[in-house]
DNA sequence: TCTGTTTTTGAACAACGTTCAAAATTATTG
DNA sequence: CAATAATTTTGAACGTTGTTCAAAAACAGA
């Protein structure tokens, strides 16, 4: 008889749960196919009977950033309706805040979001790509309103650029390379080339 | 009598170069201690007496990525002078394209200089991180055409938040994660964004 | 209790960056 | 030129990785 799928759950969540205390302490560097075994209460080996490899284990751990992270940015995005193109416009900065703050609070989980890399040339599964454009949806319908004429691919490859460039700034906003910048300013900057674009678009 | 710094220097060059082949062709990831002292001649040991360790050897790599992504912006900011606002938001989407194509022309020794992290938790340092700064020179000068009543610190602000924001839309187009865009697409998404802020400024 | 199946285990393996005593080379001196 | 001192190069060895797999342990059905 095989293993009950409940119980095989319970072990894979505790692997998860050491996976992700790890990489949210030291970054994804830090995580340790030893250290998660010990924490997690299995050894070494059984690590590749609840998954596949590290790198899925990687890949749980970022499903969990994006779900947190698609409850903040929805919690942003209230069911308030939007009566017009001006409160749109204070939306897309409500949420392209949120998301900073987000990243702020959940800097080590966000940054392994990008950082990670599939070993050998492996493609990422689809279960983990699928989530990443869900992300999309608390842009888009801010976006229609303000630009009602659009047809969905238009709208679809906007609220990408949109997504992408407020993702960019708060990239180089917490990167080490560059000076860091006080997370006020950065906000600043956030509203500033949200609000930019929103004004570009209803006038052009 | 110790070694002269000039043969110091032609076998740091070989090392350096057998690095950036490696990074060229397989990724920051396939940088391998053993494979580039055999390309380079030397034994695995040697390159401890050449650089300080690996991370140095990587960021010795970027710093030459960087140096040609600096000569591939400067060509695009022709020496010709920028009479209007118009030609100033031109020569910035000219810019933005320019570095779209860099990154396509030179994917993995562009995301070598994202993803590479060093040990531990030690400093990058200066002499990489100033090569950075050095970059926005290349957008400050058309921005402030565009906004002359701006001052420095609100130029070089403005400055960071544009190319980050461009950075960003490329970073997501080139990823793996999602979706491959094709280049045309990506241009016309990048030279949009740059038309949309240029457009807010010169109103608002 | 015995037997066949499944699951867990941790030593062993290959590959990694890094170190360092010894060998080889180069410079200086007698 | 020979002899010795200083320097540089070398690659085996070390400590850590993630991963594997034969053996041990646990469990299921008779």
């Amino acid at each position: 008889m095989s293993k009950s799928p409940e119980l095989r759950q319970v072990q894979r969540d505790a692997l998860v749960d050491a996976a992700q205390a790890a990489i949210e302490q030291r970054g994804l560097a830090g995580l340790r196919a030893r250290e998660i075994a010990a924490k997690a209460g299995c050894a070494l080996g059984a690590i590749y009977n609840l998954v596949e490899d590290m790198d899925e284990l990687a890949l749980l751990v970022g499903y969990r950033t994006i779900a947190r992270l698609d409850s903040a940015l929805a919690s942003a995005a209230a069911p308030r309706p939007l009566a017009n193109a001006d409160e749109a416009c204070d939306r897309l900065v409500a949420v392209a805040i949120v998301y900073c703050r987000f990243v702020r609070a959940n800097l080590n989980l966000w940054r392994a979001l990008f950082e990670h890399r599939m070993a050998d040339g492996r493609p990422v599964p689809a279960w983990a790509t699928d989530q990443h454009m869900r992300l999309f949806v608390h842009i888009a319908p801010p976006l229609r309103v303000i630009v009602p004429s659009a047809d969905d691919a238009n709208l679809a490859l906007l609220a990408r650029t949109l997504f992408a460039a407020v993702h960019g700034i708060v990239l180089l906003g917490v990167e080490q390379k560059t000076v860091a910048v006080p997370q006020e300013a950065l906000e600043q900057e956030i509203e500033q080339l949200v609000r930019l674009v929103c004004a570009g678009l209803v006038r052009g």
